[in-house]
DNA sequence: TAGCACGTTGGCTTT
DNA sequence: TAAAGCCAACGTGCT
């Protein structure tokens, strides 16, 4: 069902001119903001802004720039169909969105609650600047789905009105507009737009057993296919709507046996949920000081070993393999990430978990604020997970889903003649077979920048210290009033309760 | 002494 | 809230 919040109407019209403003969501279907932007409206003008606090920001890599800009060239493709046309405009949304009030005598503007700090501060400016010019607001903070031949048939009355001048004024920029150059790009293996998002769930939804039978810590980090759907940077930009995948696996589930959450498909839309939430209320929430979630842990700085870690550098391959995806595809699986961020934070390096967040939020196709800080929060044990002792090992690891290392040698050339014994231990080889192998460690592949057996088990020290002190620290903000005695409290629990409190979660 | 049962140790680790 | 628990390799002692 769609609730949409009607802010202010100041005055009544059966026919409305109407901004639908684009941030999120670049899609037609289940977008209940953009159904009623053009109810009864006479002329609609859908506007993408491009905000200087994105567009100059270097947090976003070339390879997002992209596929936003394919995701905008999609949907005005769309909306062509639908007889509409995009805007882009360059700046700062309240002042471009007020002028094109002004200049195109707007009195709706329809877009879809979107819940990051930054947005929600901009959103409110907005909505101030525009209710003074008597504007009415519609945002839609829930969705029913809708079908966009429906919308078409429904709405078939509205039109955007054109001018000769509209790709010079409004078209979609190419990169180069932007000053970016389409050679920084990788490989285009996932094209961004709503067509592309939902021809890839549909090659998905498709194989029924493998939707019935997925789960998820059963899927391979290290496959060169992805072992997953790669849907995650289309519900990011909302290219694919998250309730319309959850519906359509639903529909492929009933009446059949199928995984359950948290490891099922529908575990996985339900885990971004739970990201959202907790993201949405919890203050600083992609910080460690002064947010209420995180465990206070002193991070050290290593400005090299962040390098090495950032450009692939670490002299471990399976992690530098890993690196090296992320910058040229922007997208690696879960467990990839998961393997990346312990070693970074209290794996290996015992760097802050924000610096990765940074990185990934630069790399990333699907970088989506709360997902990331939540994520990194929780490979750091900084927040909901805490078994701080449970180390992945950056040889170990990745050898169950590939013990040939042949996405080592996909991502890292230069290791491609190593034999399978010494491909995620490189240094271990003989020097005779580094040579005939032709790469020889510490020359052209780096030596390991920390060994891990050691580092690993200081790290676990540090974090149990680290985990004291959070603690003591917290109880001596209690009020006293309030704290039990510690001998009243229950020592342990049975299994049995301790397995049911983790699944609960 | 091979073969087996069973205890110990070490390594690893999504939700 | 938070130093567990699984598994496989290895060691030991017995027949």
């Amino acid at each position: 069902m769609c609730l949409c919040l009607t802010v202010t109407s100041s005055y009544t019209m059966s026919k409305y001119k109407v901004i639908h403003w684009f941030r999120k969501g670049l899609r037609l279907h289940d977008n209940p903001a953009f159904l009623k932007a053009i109810e009864e409206s006479t002329e609609i003008y859908p506007v993408f802004i491009l905000d200087p606090w994105f567009v100059i920001s270097s947090a976003i890599g070339i390879n997002r720039w992209r596929f936003l800009l394919q995701s905008l060239v999609n949907l005005d493709s769309n909306l062509k169909l639908l007889n509409l046309r995009l805007f882009v405009v360059k700046g700062k949304p309240e002042i471009e969105i007020k002028r094109l009030c002004q200049e195109w005598k707007i009195n709706r503007l329809t877009f879809e609650v979107d819940t990051e700090p930054y947005a929600v501060q901009r959103d409110k400016r907005v909505e101030e600047i525009v209710q003074a010019m008597g504007v009415e607001v519609i945002k839609c903070v829930s969705h029913t789905l809708y079908d966009v031949h429906r919308t078409v048939q429904t709405n078939g009355g509205c039109k955007t009105p054109i001018s000769p001048t509209h790709e010079k004024d409004y078209g979609v920029p190419a990169l180069s507009d932007l000053e970016k150059s389409e050679t920084d790009c990788g490989p285009l293996l996932y094209p961004g737009g709503e067509t592309e998002a939902l021809d890839r769930m549909e090659r998905h939804i498709k194989k029924i057993n493998w939707i019935c039978t997925f789960e998820k810590p059963n899927t391979s980090p290290n496959s060169i296919i992805p072992s997953t759907t790669v849907l995650s940077p289309y519900l990011k930009f909302g290219c694919l709507s998250a309730r319309l995948f959850y519906h359509k696996l639903a529909e492929v589930y009933s009446g059949k046996k199928h995984s359950q959450p948290p490891v099922s498909l529908h575990g996985q839309m339900l885990w971004r949920e739970f990201f959202y939430t907790v993201g949405a209320v919890t203050k600083n929430f992609d910080r460690m000081q002064g947010n209420s979630v995180c465990k206070q842990i002193p991070w050290g700085s290593n400005k090299e070993h962040l390098l090495a870690w950032t450009h692939a550098k670490t002299g471990y391959p399976f992690i530098d393999a890993i690196m090296t995806q992320l910058r040229l595809e922007g997208w690696i699986h879960h467990l990839a990430r998961h393997a990346v961020a312990c070693f970074l934070t209290r794996g290996d390096l015992w760097i802050s978990w924000e610096e990765g967040q940074k990185v990934f939020e630069e790399l990333l196709l699907d970088a989506d604020w709360s997902l990331n800080a939540g994520n990194w929060m929780w490979l750091s044990a900084s927040s909901f997970f805490y078994q701080y002792f449970r180390v992945y090992s950056p040889i170990a690891f990745g050898k169950k889903t590939d013990p040939n290392g042949d996405y080592i040698k996909k991502y890292l050339p230069v290791l491609k003649k190593y034999p399978a014994k010494y491909i995620y231990e490189p240094w271990k080889a003989p020097l005779s077979m580094q040579q005939t192998a032709g790469c020889v460690i510490g020359k052209d592949y780096p030596k390991p920048i920390v060994d891990h057996d050691t580092v690993r088990k200081e790290n676990i020290k540090k974090m149990t210290e680290a985990y004291a002190l959070d603690k003591q620290t917290k109880e001596g903000t209690k009020s006293p009033s309030k704290k039990r005695p510690s001998d009243s409290r229950p020592k342990s629990s049975s299994p049995v309760k301790k397995k049911a409190r983790l699944s609960s979660k």
